[in-house]
DNA sequence: GCAAACCAATTGCATTTTGCAATCGGTTGC
DNA sequence: GCAACCGATTGCAAAATGCAATTGGTTTGC
């Protein structure tokens, strides 16, 4: 507890971090979305952020050392962020969230579909997905085709919702959605 | 999507509903300590939450689906909040929450041996907790005797490291930390 | 029977955070 | 050369937060 923390408690501190509207938005699609640049996350998401409030949360979750930026070589004003691993051990909890939310709120059909496949990979998916954002974001070594990696997956999941077709790998919609019996407790 | 949502990612609808700084503490409160009462989330908090904010949040905890207010029979002017299902569902989110929080943030020994033993317990042990909260909350049926539930077991383990000493069913301190090779990804 | 403690809030007010639109100085593509 | 783009910054109104005091009523202790 270095410099005024509420209390100690690991929920506290926790919320302290990411309890705003506004910076698991941010890590969500940076994790999800790929994106890395300001622009991106200014004109990526659905939500709309305005980019006062980007700028600061960039600047806070660097503080906290979720994020780091580095200069873009390709572009002398562009900046590149990226996800440090205690932002990348996120994952399991933005699945948890995705997946409790797609039971109790009113999720549209195609903006669900990822945290739907993302349940159902359960950890194992969740820890190749951490494996593939640490070679992405930390150049930690992958053999991964990125064809076959699991942002590229739920993407695919995605567009063939939106596309309004089932991909190959998809059951039947009815039989992915089971709230009670399926109930996700990882 | 009702009214209002900012979009139907599952993450966001999430967000909306406990992404600020008390919504969790009180859910929190209610869920691990037990808390029932106006006064005792007001009082019993670490964090100190102010009566407005409390009196607000409760309301709109409600208006969510997440509470449910009762008249108290044994008191005219108490009233006894209720979790709902909906917000019993948050007991492995909350476990993985303090299991981040614990590894990557400044918490304290004696309040983050609570989410230690979660974490540990693992999913089997969430089950049941949440079946104690069901009981407890919505009158289901359980045959767990009082001293044997989960909540008491981690009251326990706090007790436990107040008193400076190890209860007999802990492992040793050491061998409980071990952020890298045991970290949890349920 | 009566005061003190307790009950779930509510009120007023100052401070902080948020949301929005416009704009900044500089860089790049064409 | 100039439009589009780059990561921000500024100004300002609105909303949320934090704090202290207070409300109208109930129960407890004696």
């Amino acid at each position: 507890m270095s410099i005024d923390h509420r209390s100690g408690c690991p929920i506290n501190l926790s919320l302290e971090v990411f309890g705003d509207r506004w910076s698991l938005i941010i890590l969500r699609d940076m994790i999800f979305g790929g994106k890395r640049h300001f622009r991106d996350l200014l004109n990526g998401s659905l939500e709309r952020i305005a980019s006062n409030i980007l700028a600061d949360r960039l600047k806070r979750l660097m503080e906290l050392g979720m994020l780091t930026r580095a200069d873009d070589p390709t572009h002398k004003q562009k900046a590149i962020y990226s996800l440090t691993e205690m932002a990348i051990t996120l994952v399991p909890i933005l699945a948890h969230l995705g997946a409790w939310g797609r039971v109790w709120l009113p999720v549209s059909e195609e903006l669900s579909i990822r945290a739907e496949l993302l349940e159902k990979g359960g950890p194992p998916m969740w820890e190749k997905f951490m494996d593939e954002l640490r070679h992405e974001h930390l150049g930690t070594p992958s053999d991964t085709p990125p064809d076959a990696t699991v942002r590229a997956t739920l993407q695919a999941g995605y567009e063939a919702i939106v596309a309004g077709k089932a991909p190959g790998a998809m059951p039947a919609p009815d039989q992915l959605i089971s709230p009670i019996a399926g109930r996700l407790c990882y």
